[in-house]
Formats: C-alpha cells, sequence, structure tokens
DNA sequence: CGATTCCGTTACATTCTTGTCACATCTTCA
DNA sequence: TGAAGATGTGACAAGAATGTAACGGAATCG
C-alpha cells in the first residue's frame, strides 16, 4: 500500500483548522497545520506535503503572497494549492489575481466539497507533471559521448576530462547542436551564433571551427564530429537521428 | 547486467585492507581502499561509492568525524556507512553519539558477517531513500576535504588547519556551496550575497572572491576550488556531482 | 573613543578572447 | 597536371575581462 497522501493546513484559527484536520484524518490524510506563513516555512523545511489547505487572510504575511512565493520557489512550486476564503466577494480579486492556486473554495464549505476537491486537485496533479509547466531552459546536451554544460561552459570528454570553453565556441558548439546533422554554411553559423550578417572575406566562422574541433580533439584532415561539407560550410555529426 | 555495488574501505591497516578487499571482490564488489581521511577524500572527488567501510581509529581525523561530515555534504550524504571498530567496547561511546553510520561492526569480524551487513545495508539504502528523509539544518559544509562552520565562523583545511573567515567571506561561500558546479554570475552573486543591487562597474564581488581564494590557499592562476568562468562570473567546484 | 578590522572603490597590471591576416594545404576541374 | 578557389591555422593585436594592491570610510571592539 502506498503511502497516504500529504496535506498542510495553513489558517490562523484554531478551531477551524482542528475541524478540518480531523475530517481529512478520518479520511485518510496524513496532516499537519501551521497557524502562519512563519511557522509554515518552518514546517516545510523538515516534511513536504503534497497539498496546501491556504487561507487567504493571515497574519503577518498575506495568503496570496504565500502562495505566490511558493509557485516560485524551486523546492516547492510541485505543491498543489487550495486557496480559502472567508467570503465569497473575495474570490472576485483572487481570480484576477492569477497567483498560483489550483482550486478556490470559499467559507462556509461543508467538509465532504472540501474532500472532493482535494482528491480532484491530487489527481490532476499527478496526472500532469511539472515538466509540462515551466519550458526549463536546457542545461546540458549530449552528443557521441561528449556532455556539454551550458553553465560551467565546458564539456566532458568520453573519458571524464573536462574542457573549458570560450564564451564564442560555446555558441558555436550549441548552434550546432540545434541542427545535428545538417550542414550549416558560414552565412548561416554567422547569423545564428552572432546575429550579424558576415562580412566579404569572412573567415572568423573557420577559424573558431578550428578551434572547437581541437577543443573536441577532432582531428581536421579526418574529422569525425565536426565535417568539413566543401564549398559549403560545417556540420556536426552525433550518429544519432541519421 | 547491473553495475557491482562499489565499496570503499577507510583503514590505516594495510593487511587488514588487502584481506577485506579481497574477500569483497571475490563476491563481486567493486573495491577501493584509503589509509585515512585525506586519501577518502582525494578519492571521492572521482569515485562515488555506494557504501564505505570506515574504520574507527584512523591517522589523523577520526573516524567519527569523518562520518559526521560525510553525512553532512550533500554530495555524500547518500553514501551508506558501516563504521568498524578494534574492541566491543568502543560500540557503546559510538552508539551513543549517533554520527551518520548505517551500521557498525566490532573487530574481530568474520567475512561473511561483513558481506551479510554490507548487502543489509545496501539494500536498506536502496529501499528508503536518503532523498526522502527531513532535510537536515546546516551548519557545516563539507567540499573537496575543506569543512566549512557556520556558527565559528571558520573553515577547516584538509590537513586540519583553522582559518577565521570574516562575514562577508562566510556569506560568499555559503552563496556557492548552496550552488555548487554552478556558474553564478556577478549580478548574481550580489542579489544572493547583500540583497541588493549590483551597481555598474561593481567589481567587489572579484575582490571578495579573490579574498576568498586567498584563504582557499586557491591558485587564481589555476584554481581548483573557485574557477572563473570567464565573461560570465565565478564557479565552485566540488568534485563529486556527475 | 581610539584602535582595529572589514569591505567597497579605484587604478593599474595582467590575462583572455576573438577577428583579421598571411601563408600553407587541400580540392576541384579544365 | 596545374591553376583557381576553398579551407586550416599560427601569429598578432585590440579590446574586454579579471586579479589585486592600495586607500579610506564604516563597522566593530575593547
Amino acid at each position: 500500500m502506498s503511502d497516504p497522501d500529504r496535506i498542510l493546513i495553513v489558517e490562523d484559527d484554531r478551531e477551524t483548522r482542528t475541524l478540518i484536520r480531523e475530517y481529512l484524518e478520518e479520511n485518510s490524510l496524513e496532516v499537519r497545520e501551521s497557524a502562519d506563513g512563519r511557522q509554515m516555512w518552518e514546517l516545510l523545511k523538515g516534511w513536504k506535503p503534497d497539498l496546501i489547505l491556504m487561507d487567504l487572510m493571515l497574519p503577518g504575511e498575506d495568503g496570496l503572497m504565500l502562495c505566490k512565493r511558493l509557485s516560485v520557489d524551486e523546492n516547492t512550486q510541485d505543491i498543489a494549492i487550495i486557496m480559502l476564503t472567508a467570503r465569497g466577494d473575495e474570490m472576485d480579486r483572487i481570480l484576477g489575481l492569477e497567483m498560483g492556486a489550483d482550486d478556490y473554495l470559499s467559507k462556509p464549505f461543508s467538509s465532504r466539497e472540501l474532500l472532493a476537491r482535494i482528491r480532484s486537485v491530487l489527481r490532476r496533479a499527478r496526472t500532469t507533471p511539472r515538466a509540462a509547466l515551466p519550458p526549463k531552459e536546457r542545461e546540458s546536451y549530449h552528443f557521441s559521448g561528449w556532455t556539454l554544460r551550458l553553465s560551467a561552459r565546458h564539456l566532458i570528454s568520453p573519458d571524464g576530462v573536462i574542457v573549458d570553453l570560450t564564451k564564442g565556441e560555446m555558441i558555436l558548439l550549441q548552434v550546432f547542436l540545434q541542427h545535428p546533422n545538417e550542414a550549416l554554411d558560414r552565412d548561416r553559423l554567422t547569423e545564428l551564433c552572432h546575429s550579424r550578417e558576415a562580412t566579404v572575406f569572412d573567415r572568423s566562422i573557420d577559424v573558431q571551427v578550428g578551434r572547437l574541433r581541437k577543443r573536441l580533439r577532432d582531428d581536421p584532415k579526418n574529422p569525425t564530429l565536426i565535417k568539413t561539407v566543401w564549398g559549403k560550410g560545417y556540420m556536426l555529426t552525433t550518429g544519432i537521428d541519421p
């Protein structure tokens, strides 16, 4: 059997908190409580819930603000949130703000309805994995046994040696990796690397390719990674995706 | 077929080491050896074991201390540890200290028992991933043989020398440790260290990095700890992480 | 308060990157 | 095969980025 879903209640009114807690626990959920944002963050250090029930009105930091922060923080952005409001007319305001909450519920609500919403949100959260949410920038590329790490701006060779790249070399390699197994002429490379036109007798691409080949230990006489397409330009061959 | 489990033996007595090694290798485990803590950290830079067999009495830094450090360091805290003690009566003391070891064994022990314990610990480690455990509060960081103690505001070098840090240096190092192996640009560092915007020609980060490098005995011409990522910023390299 | 330490700023030396050029090689094709 | 054109690459230099000593205001300490 799997672990029960974990719910965190953030609500300043002790009685409401206890009421909700007891009902949820009867329904096989693991529940913890915080009275305000401060306590919540403290608790989150050691315990990660699947869903947070957040009251809108809180002493100290506002529930909306907490909500925003939770969805910005890498460690907490995959926690589902249901906002609770005291009055229905507050709802309009919240909905307009588009904070990161997954559902909203205005008091008074029936316990059954709360439970239903919780199950619904959790189910939705599980079938729509986070990956779909923020379109992350790609941090590393793999090709022919090499690994390119963008942040550290270096390559890791198939045998594990780390090779540093300059900015220009990295951009060039990135461009090749975005067009694998495709011959790119010098004008195109200049455009993609520097967003500028190539001048008349512009050899900078050739030189830069040479420098990159040296880093990749690619013999120009018989290159395996960056091939020269004679009379046209250069091409990165990855082996995969022919 | 999957890779064999990797075991690291940390034990000063060469004969014991060889004996254990041979037995474990006969039983399809990949084994490496270190004679002391210094060697261990060195080895860990390029090779991450699943389990460490740690002798309690070691020249230089104590096995207990190493154990503590291993479980504090993010890069090594998921390595299982079995402590070996020379005499049974030492065991009580250790058990009372609650260092991060997963099992204990007092010499002399039979090879079969050792193997049984290893298999047991590894099995347990695999079914309960460390990641699920509550994240510990950091009061110290360990990296590349160095230890940073936040409360005392000092560093302990791999060979045991204590180096005091100023508040600014400590904050900077802490920031690096929270983003290991990631290039951080000056704006980001300024933001993370001082919660303020960097001014136009702000070189304070450069100067502070220089000061920190001096404390860490890191040669700027060829830094091993804080690397310059040219045109971008700086990066702390921890060795482990691949 | 005076002494000391810390740390941002500045200035200058040094290092690194990269486009350009010259010349050696290579490829193509008449 | 030889000439013309294309590519490879060492050398160079300008400009940009970094390392750091020195200075002085600010913070800390006794």
